[in-house]
RNA sequence: GGGCGAUUAGCUCAGUUGGCUAGAGCGCUUGCAUGACGCGCAAGAGGUCGUAGGUUCGAGUCCUAUAUCGCCCA
C-alpha cells in the first residue's frame, strides 16, 4: 500500500483519465441485454458555440447518474455526439476565417484559407465552404473532448457521432425517406417565414418576438364615392401588394362599406373591403390593409378569405425589380419603379415621401412599439414570402397525432414533473407543420432528385429517391438511380433538390443515430427505447418534441423512458450568462484553480432544473471536500501501518467490530446507503451528494475525533480493532458513495488500497454497513449521544478560551437512566477524546453536562 | 396577455407525504498547534420562512389573493 505523506489533488484528473482510457475503463459491453443496459441520449453539445459553464453543468449532472448505474451493475450505454451541422457552424466559419459560401464560384482544390481574415470576406465555393466547415467543427471538438475528458465523464469515446459524419447523414437521410414513403414529409408551396440576412427559411420553433419601435402611417385609401378613408399600417412599403383591407364585423363605423371596393393611394389598384375576427378595432383606425405578406396575420386572412398572391418582396429582402403586373396605373408604375431593388426599409422612406408629395398622408406618423417576428439568430425582422419547402407533418393540423403525442408526453417521467407543462403548451400551440428544408450549405442534403421533363421544368409531385444502400446522397454530385451524371439538368433529365435540412431534423434522431437504427439492429434491440435523455429545458419544444415525434414515426414508441431537465447556469450575480452581456465563464481556468472534482462538485449541487450561479465559493468547498477526502483516508489507511499495539489490518474481520459506537455509527451509515440510494433511483443526484457529504463530515469530525485515542491502542488491542474495522468499512462504503461526484479523489484513494477501479465496483448497500454486527436498532443512539456529551466538554472550553487538550477533572452527565445507559457504552472513548480524568453518570429528569476543568497552569 | 418556477440567516441554498426550540455551507466574531488535514478544529452571533387572508389541534410546508424576480410562449 502507497500512501503519499503530502497527499494532493493536483494532477489527479490527468492522471487518472489517461488510465481510464488506456483500460477503456468506460468500454460499453456490447454483448449484453436490454434489461442489463442502461442507456443514455446525451445530447450533442453544439461545437461551434463556446465552451462555457453551462455546458459542463449539466453534463455532469448526467455523468454522476450514469456512474451510479454502473455501480449498481448496468451496463452503462454512453455516447457522446457532436451537433456540427448547420447555421452556427457556417457562421463561425465566415467570421472565423473570412469567407462567404457563394455556390457559383468553382471548387478550388488547392484552397487555403487567409492567414488573417479578409476584409470583405472571401466568396469561396460551396465545397471549398463545406471543407472549412469540416476543418473548423474538427478543431472545435478536440477541445470539447479535452473539456470532458478533464472534467471525467465517464462516456465510451469509441461511440462518439456528430450529426454531420456520414453515418448520422444517413440515419437523417432513412428517416426522411421513410416520413415521405408514408405521406409524413410533403412539399409544398406556401407562405415561409424568410430570413432575408441568412436567405433561408425557418421553423415555428426558431421564431422569437422581439419589441421594435415603429411608426404608424396614416394613409388615405378613395373610397367608391370618392371620399377618403384612413388606413393606419406600420409597412406603407408594402402598400403595392395590397390585396383588401379589412375590418371587425361588429365595427359599425365601416358596416356600410363592407362589400365595397377602396382604390389604393399612389398605385391605385382597386382593393375589397372585407371583414374578420381579427382585425381590431382599437389598433389604428380600426381598419387594416391586407398585404402578401405582411406577418402572420396577414397569411391568416389571405388564406381565410381567399385573396390573390401580390408578392414584392424578394429573397434578399429588397422589393422586386420589375413591376408587378398588376400595377397597371401608368402613375402606380412610375412610384413603384422608384422602389424597385430598394430594400423594405430603404423603400418605406421613398413610398412615404411619394405619398406625402400627393397628399396621400394624413399628419405626422406616430411611434409605436410592437412586437415583430425574428429568426432566432438573426437581426433583421423576418419576411415572408411564398416559396417551395419540405415540411414533416407534426400534429399542428392533425387532432389525432396531435393527441398520441400529448399522450405520450404523459407516458415519459419527467424529472422535474414539472417541466411536462412546457411540452404540452408546446404541441397545443402548434400552428403550422415542421418546415425542415433550409436554403443553406452545411447540413445533411434532402436525399431527393426530381425529373425533368421535355421542357426541362422539374416534375415536384414525382421526386426520385435514393436506396439505402446508397445513402449518405448529395443530390448534387451523385445521380438518382437510372439516371446518369450527363442527365443532370437536361430536358428528360433530373436535377437536384438543392435544399438541407433544418439541423434539428437529425438531432431529433439522435436516440437512431446513437444505438444503430436502420444500420446495426442487433444494436438497436439492446439499447432501444433509450432510458435517459437529460437536456436543458429551453430545447423542450425543439429537441425533445421533435424526437418525441420522430421516434413516434419511426416506433411507435418513446424514444427514452425518463427526461432530467437541468437548470440555467446564472453569472455569480445571478444573471443569465450570454455573450451579448459578456459575462460568460468559460470552465478551464476553474478547473484549474479548483480542480474537476471542485468543480463537478459545484455542478452536482445544482439540484434537478433548478437555476444556479456558477459560484466559484461552491467550488472552493468542494475542492477542500477533495482534499479532505484524501487526508481522512490517510489517517484512517495509515492506522494499519503503525506497529505495535493495534492490529494489522488482514486480521480485520466482521467479528472485530465489538464497540457499541462502531455499531451505532454503521447503523447511521445503513440509513444514508439507503437515503442515497432512492434519491439516485429517482436520478435526485443532487440529494444523493448532499446527504452523502453531511454524513462524511460528520464522521470526519466527529466520530474520528471520539474514537480517535482508541484506535492508536488507548484501551487495548480489540478495542482499537474494532474502530479499526469500522473506519475501514465507513472509509470503503463512502469511497462508493461518492465516486459518481469526486471521481478523481476517490479513485486515487482507492486505489491505495484496493485492486481495480472504483468505478467498476459495487454501490454498496445498507446490509454491507451492518454486516456481521448484531442490529440492536437500541444501540442506534449511543454515537449521537456520545458526540453530545463530547461538544459540550468543547463547548466547555472554548467558552473558557482554553485548549480542547485541557483536561477536564470532572464530568458529570445528568439524564434520564436509558440515556445514561447508553452514553455508558461510549464512556470510555468519551473519557479518551475529552481528556476527561474523572466522569460520572447521575439520574436526572433532564440531559445536562457538567464540566470541571483543570486548573489554568499545571 | 397566458403557462411554469422562484421568494427561508449578510451571501448561496436544503427543508421529501403539514408535527418538536427552522438547518447547512460561505462570510463574520472569538478561540485552539491535538500523532489525517491550519485548504484544519472548537465555539458564537445572525431568520416575525415576500405580503395578506384561509383550512387545521398545529402551516416554511396545503388553499386563495397579491407583489417582486426569472424562464417559456403569445
Amino acid at each position: 500500500m502507497q500512501i503519499p505523506d503530502k497527499p494532493s489533488i493536483e494532477g489527479l484528473e490527468a492522471k487518472w483519465s489517461d488510465r481510464w482510457e488506456a483500460s477503456n475503463l468506460f468500454a460499453f459491453d456490447r454483448s449484453r441485454t436490454r434489461d442489463e443496459i442502461f442507456s443514455i441520449d446525451t445530447p450533442p453539445p453544439t461545437v461551434s458555440g463556446s465552451l462555457h459553464m453551462g455546458s459542463v453543468f449539466g453534463y455532469v449532472q448526467t455523468d454522476a447518474i450514469a456512474r451510479y448505474r454502473r455501480m449498481v451493475g448496468d451496463e452503462v450505454f454512453y455516447p457522446m455526439g457532436w451537433d456540427d451541422n448547420g447555421l452556427p457552424t457556417e457562421r463561425r466559419v465566415q467570421n472565423f476565417y473570412g469567407v462567404t459560401c457563394d455556390p457559383s464560384v468553382p471548387y478550388d482544390p488547392g484552397f487555403k484559407p487567409p492567414e488573417d481574415p479578409p476584409k470583405p470576406p472571401l466568396a469561396i465555393s460551396r465545397r471549398n465552404f463545406i471543407e472549412l466547415c469540416h476543418t473548423l467543427t474538427t478543431r472545435d471538438e478536440k477541445a470539447f473532448e479535452h473539456l470532458w475528458r478533464t472534467l471525467g465523464l465517464s462516456v465510451d469515446w469509441s461511440l462518439t457521432y456528430a450529426t454531420i459524419d456520414d453515418h448520422a447523414q444517413a440515419v437523417s437521410q432513412w428517416a426522411f425517406l421513410s416520413n415521405l414513403e408514408r405521406g409524413q414529409a410533403y412539399l409544398s408551396e406556401a407562405p415561409t417565414l424568410w430570413d432575408v440576412t441568412f436567405q433561408t427559411a425557418v421553423a415555428q420553433a426558431e421564431l422569437e418576438d422581439r419589441d421594435e419601435v415603429s411608426f404608424y402611417h396614416t394613409m388615405l385609401f378613395r373610397r367608391g364615392d370618392g371620399a377618403p378613408l384612413r388606413v393606419d399600417t406600420t409597412r406603407p412599403e408594402l402598400l403595392p401588394a395590397c390585396v383588401a383591407c379589412v375590418v371587425h364585423p361588429d365595427d359599425e363605423r365601416y358596416a356600410d362599406l363592407v362589400g365595397t371596393t377602396l382604390v389604393t393611394p399612389l398605385f391605385e389598384v382597386e382593393v375589397p373591403i372585407l371583414t374578420h375576427g381579427l382585425a381590431d378595432p382599437d389598433k389604428g383606425t380600426g381598419i387594416a390593409m391586407v398585404c402578401t405578406f405582411g406577418d402572420t396575420t396577414d397569411v391568416v386572412w389571405w388564406r381565410e378569405l381567399d385573396l390573390p398572391v401580390r408578392s414584392i418582396v424578394d429573397r434578399d429582402g429588397r422589393l422586386a425589380r420589375e413591376t408587378p403586373d398588376w400595377l397597371t396605373a401608368l402613375g402606380g408604375r412610375e412610384a413603384y419603379a422608384e422602389l424597385a431593388g430598394k430594400t423594405a426599409r430603404g423603400a418605406r422612406d421613398r413610398v412615404v415621401a411619394l405619398m406625402s408629395a400627393n397628399g396621400d398622408i394624413e399628419g405626422d406618423p406616430r411611434k409605436i412599439t410592437h412586437a415583430v417576428k425574428f429568426f432566432e439568430k438573426g437581426d433583421k425582422p423576418l419576411e415572408i414570402v411564398t416559396s417551395r419547402q419540405w415540411y414533416i407533418r407534426n400534429g399542428a393540423r392533425d387532432p389525432e397525432l396531435r393527441d398520441k403525442l400529448l399522450a405520450a408526453g404523459r407516458q415519459l417521467v419527467w424529472h422535474p414533473q414539472f417541466m411536462r407543462e412546457r411540452y404540452d403548451d408546446w404541441v397545443k400551440g402548434l400552428a403550422t407543420d415542421w418546415l425542415v428544408s433550409r436554403q443553406r450549405f452545411f447540413g445533411v442534403p434532402i436525399p431527393i432528385w426530381y425529373p425533368l421533363d421535355d421542357d426541362g421544368q422539374a416534375v415536384v409531385e414525382r421526386p426520385l429517391t435514393p436506396t439505402r444502400e446508397m445513402l449518405p446522397v448529395d443530390p448534387s454530385s451523385h445521380t438518382p438511380p437510372g439516371y446518369g451524371e450527363a442527365q443532370r439538368g437536361q430536358p428528360g433529365g433530373f436535377v437536384g433538390d438543392a435544399d438541407v435540412m433544418d439541423t434539428w431534423a437529425t438531432s431529433s434522431l439522435t436516440p437512431q443515430i446513437a444505438t444503430g437504427w436502420a444500420f446495426d439492429e442487433d444494436l438497436l434491440w439492446r439499447t432501444f427505447p433509450m432510458d435517459l435523455r437529460p437536456q436543458g429545458p429551453e430545447i423542450i419544444r425543439t429537441w425533445l418534441f421533435s424526437t418525441v415525434l420522430r421516434a413516434e414515426y419511426e416506433h411507435g414508441t418513446l424514444p427514452w423512458h425518463h427526461v432530467t431537465l437541468n437548470g440555467w447556469v446564472l453569472d455569480p450575480d445571478r444573471k443569465k450568462m450570454s455573450k451579448s452581456k459578456d459575462n460568460v465563464v468559460t470552465p478551464m481556468p476553474l478547473l484549474e484553480e479548483f480542480g474537476a472534482d471542485g468543480v463537478r462538485y459545484w455542478a452536482a449541487r445544482g439540484r434537478p432544473g433548478t437555476d444556479t450561479a456558477a459560484d466559484p465559493k461552491q467550488m472552493r468547498v468542494g475542492r477542500k471536500f477533495a482534499i479532505k477526502i484524501l487526508n481522512v483516508s490517510r489517517f484512517v489507511l495509515g492506522l494499519g501501518e503503525r506497529a505495535g499495539a493495534v492490529p494489522a489490518p488482514s486480521e480485520l474481520g466482521p467479528r472485530a467490530i465489538t464497540e457499541p459506537v462502531d455499531r451505532s455509527l454503521l447503523l447511521a451509515l445503513a440509513g444514508i446507503v439507503n437515503e442515497a440510494t432512492s434519491a439516485f433511483d429517482d436520478f435526485d443526484y443532487a440529494r444523493a451528494l448532499e446527504k452523502v457529504e453531511a454524513f462524511f463530515w460528520d464522521v470526519c469530525d466527529h466520530y474520528v475525533e471520539l474514537v480517535k485515542s482508541r484506535a492508536y491502542g488507548a484501551t487495548g488491542t480489540q478495542a482499537a480493532a474494532s474502530a479499526h474495522a469500522t473506519l475501514r468499512r465507513v472509509l470503503s462504503i463512502l469511497l462508493r458513495l461518492l465516486a459518481p461526484f469526486m471521481v478523481f479523489a476517490t479513485e486515487e484513494v482507492w486505489s491505495w488500497w484496493n485492486e481495480g477501479s472504483v468505478h467498476r465496483t459495487g454501490w454498496p448497500s445498507a446490509a454491507e454497513a451492518v454486516h456481521g454486527t448484531a442490529e440492536d436498532t437500541n444501540e442506534s443512539e449511543v454515537y449521537p449521544l456520545a458526540v453530545w456529551v463530547l461538544g459540550e466538554i468543547n463547548k466547555a472550553k472554548s467558552a473558557q478560551h482554553r485548549s480542547l487538550r485541557t483536561p477536564v477533572s470532572k464530568l458529570a452527565v445528568l439524564g434520564p437512566r436509558d440515556h445514561l445507559d447508553l452514553i455508558e457504552l461510549a464512556h470510555a472513548d468519551i473519557e479518551a477524546a475529552g481528556s476527561v480524568i474523572a466522569m460520572e453518570l447521575d439520574e436526572a429528569a433532564e440531559l445536562a453536562v457538567e464540566v470541571d476543568l483543570a486548573a489554568e497552569d499545571s
